[in-house]
DNA sequence: AGACTGCGGAGCCAGGAACC
DNA sequence: GGTTCCTGGCTCCGCAGTCT
């Protein structure tokens, strides 16, 4: 069973952009959530999606918005192959190019996380994903001021038809919506005491129900998931309040500082002093 | 105050079978 | 397809103690 859960301080570089093709089963090993943009671009094939707490089918031609800090994972549908562009990029990579209200990223704040593109517009995104591998890839003098050029241009597309994207409906099966609703029981209870009985009781099924379904929908065990949020507000916590680690874990829905260290160094491979520690603080 | 370790009970996970 | 029940194995998590 994969138990690891990940904090992504990821980017060496402030823009990355990869493309990969699985033929077969194919699921993202880290439940993460990272401190850059990212833009996924389904070119064939079909995956769930989990993003914060919701689960979003994808299909060819769908582009998936994940903000900083979404807690998000990719996962299979039934056994299919498919290819994807990916690209991860920092606020920096274009903040020359932001107006005032940086409405270029407007489009990571909508409720609306997965976008489908009619067939012209497929074309049109795919066709600046191209240049931007292409220039990637040969690293002629400048490509970075043209990925940057690129990148804005897709932002631009994004936002402009952002309004158009959220009438979309988006089709979830029952069960799809009663676990995306315990994934958001689980966002605004977090500081609370959980336990699995508990919820399941509060949604009216049984607790080995709950547990194995959450699983195959989410591809988060019910306790990684809700330790990822635990863990992600208490880093806020560290980040930006004095409080003591003993504060922090009481806050943040542990019941043992013990725990909470344990868990947090899980997390992200340091102690929360350590963290707090961290150069930029 | 916080980090770390060992221990043990509680609770979770996941597989199988069965029902509606 | 959705759900419940049962169960063995395993992990989680709090406690206690020690160290820095």
């Amino acid at each position: 069973m994969d138990r690891e859960l990940k904090v992504y301080n990821i980017l060496e570089q402030p823009f990355y952009i990869t493309r990969q093709k699985h033929d077969t089963t194919f699921n993202m090993p880290v439940c993460h959530y990272h401190n850059v943009y990212e833009i996924y671009y389904l070119l064939e094939g079909r995956r769930n999606y989990f993003i914060q707490n919701k689960i979003y089918p994808v299909v060819k031609g769908d582009i998936v918005l994940i903000n900083i800090n979404d807690i998000h994972k990719t996962m299979d549908f039934n056994n299919s192959a498919h290819e994807r562009i990916l690209i991860n990029f920092k606020k920096d990579f274009i903040a020359p190019l932001l107006d005032d209200n940086n409405c270029l990223l407007d489009c990571f704040l909508s409720e609306n996380k997965v976008i489908h593109l009619n067939v012209s517009e497929q074309s049109f995104v795919q066709s600046i994903l191209m240049k931007m591998l292409e220039e990637d890839r040969k690293k002629q003098k400048g490509y970075r001021t043209y990925e940057k050029i690129l990148l804005t241009e897709l932002l631009l597309f994004i936002n402009r038809n952002m309004e158009k994207f959220n009438e979309q409906k988006r089709y979830s099966s029952s069960i799809q919506n009663k676990m995306s609703e315990v994934a958001l029981y689980l966002m605004e209870n977090y500081m609370k005491k959980i336990s699995l009985k508990q919820v399941a009781e509060e949604f009216f099924i049984t607790p080995s129900h709950l547990s194995r379904t959450f699983k195959k929908t989410t591809g988060f065990t019910f306790v990684e998931y809700l330790n990822s949020i635990r863990i992600k507000e208490a880093r806020k916590l560290l980040k930006e309040t004095g409080k003591s680690v003993m504060e922090i874990a009481e806050l943040t829905g542990f019941e043992s500082q013990t725990h909470f260290g344990r868990v947090f160094k899980q997390m992200t491979g340091m102690s929360p002093l350590q963290y707090r520690k961290q150069p930029g603080f």
